[in-house]
DNA sequence: CCCTCTAGGATTGTCGACAATTTGCGTCCC
DNA sequence: GGGACGCAAATTGTCGACAATCCTAGAGGG
């Protein structure tokens, strides 16, 4: 009431998040990044002593990250870190492609194309600056980071939720196979296209390239894999 | 070992579900049909006591439907059933919108196009049971079924984890919204269609299908709003 | 009469201990 | 020596109690 409007803009309560949330996030970070590399197990009372709380938060964070799909709970086993098979980055990619083509096309009939070009151009920014200083992992980061975007652009709760589990797994495929073999012009350079596209308002070609992308990313992650095949392909080094 | 094969073909462990899973799906199922009406809050305390187990694995299927999306938290103030305002109608449409094309195409492109189309089938038999019976709830639920189905089919565990919870909330809409003043024949042969572009792998027409299947139930359940606009619609009871 | 402050009740958040279940290893019998 | 049985350690599943936080109602002051 008495505070001018304007002023102390974001004060928020102490704590705004809860205790499963900070560690589910933490977590969630040590997975996408490689630190818990698939299938290991997560002991519970190990955890809860190097996080410092009790276990029945962390319980919480695990089941968290089980209902994500991010962890696999084998009763009175105990909880493991979900390994990527080749059948899963086809699996991670089609469904990428079927979120983020109807994020774009919300984007692209939304009317605020300009502005959401905008925001996605920062995020290539960061692609760029990473790139020229040959950071491999920040590159994936802001790669990401434009996916969220696009995402979050859309304005739809649903496609956001939907997209966060599959973009940790993306993180986590980028972190297995970081041999990615592609130039990073073409990478920056497929983005750069793709918001121009948007900005035109040109939904064949957005929606063309935004396929076009993800078909270059299933191939090089998992040679031999189409998109365009309604199956997931053959285990590849077993033939 | 010395079990011949084929006998005692489903022998299971006694509690192959966890307490917290038993729960979770009570209580989806509570929300799902109306039981448990959006807005309701839930205590803990009390609930513990009706299923007659402890606040801790009760907690667990709280945290599991609160991070599916059917629950939503306030801190230090209890967990409420979300409650669909009018733009969550459009913003589930569209979600499934996407998620049900990808599905379609990787039906139609699987190479079982027949033994899906008649899984199908079998679900829409059941809907004009439904119907002759004069059972919209059953109808619904058998509606449902025919989606969910189709989505199994498609064989990507990412599309069927993301669609359970738009599923759920599809049969939130529609039990809250009972009088879809569409006639059955209509609703019916609507998914006969959508079976038969299947399974003559007609993608053109599948997809044309699909998509007007759902512009059809959006503008019954939210008039005034077209799956063509890339936003959400302005309240239609305000203006 | 209205606003503010305070005390009460109720609910969630957290914790430590106990019970149930699984796995691995050692032992015993054949 | 091989196989089955049984025990023990470790881990998860469950529980009841305590602490922290928030809403509400009522008294007091302006």
């Amino acid at each position: 009431m008495a505070l001018p409007p304007g002023m102390l803009p974001e004060i928020e309560p102490v704590s705004r998040e809860s205790t499963a949330a900070v560690i589910a996030r933490q977590l969630r970070d040590a997975i996408m990044t490689g630190a818990l590399p698939p299938g290991t197990q997560l002991g519970e009372t190990e955890l809860a002593a190097r996080f410092q709380v009790s276990r029945g938060p962390l319980r919480e964070a695990m089941q968290h990250l089980v209902s994500e799909g991010l962890l696999r709970s084998e009763r009175h086993r105990g909880l493991f870190v979900i390994d990527l098979e080749p059948g899963d980055v086809y699996d991670i990619y089609a469904a990428r492609s079927a979120i983020e083509r109807a994020a774009m096309l919300r984007a692209l009939r939304g009317g605020d194309r300009d502005r959401i070009a905008d925001l996605l151009e920062r995020t290539v920014a960061e692609m760029a600056t990473a790139a020229s200083e040959d950071d491999p992992s920040a590159l994936s980061t802001a790669d990401l980071k434009f996916h969220e975007a696009l995402i979050n652009a859309s304005g739809s709760k649903r496609l956001v939720r939907m997209a966060r589990t599959l973009l940790i797994e993306t993180r986590m495929c980028l972190t297995a196979l970081q041999s990615t073999y592609q130039r990073v012009e073409e990478r920056v350079d497929e983005h750069t296209k793709l918001i121009q596209a948007l900005r035109e308002g040109d939904e064949e070609t957005a929606l063309t390239l935004l396929e076009a992308h993800m078909e270059d990313a299933v191939q090089r992650l998992a040679p031999g894999t189409s998109l365009k095949d309604g199956h997931a392909p053959p285990v590849p080094g077993n033939v």
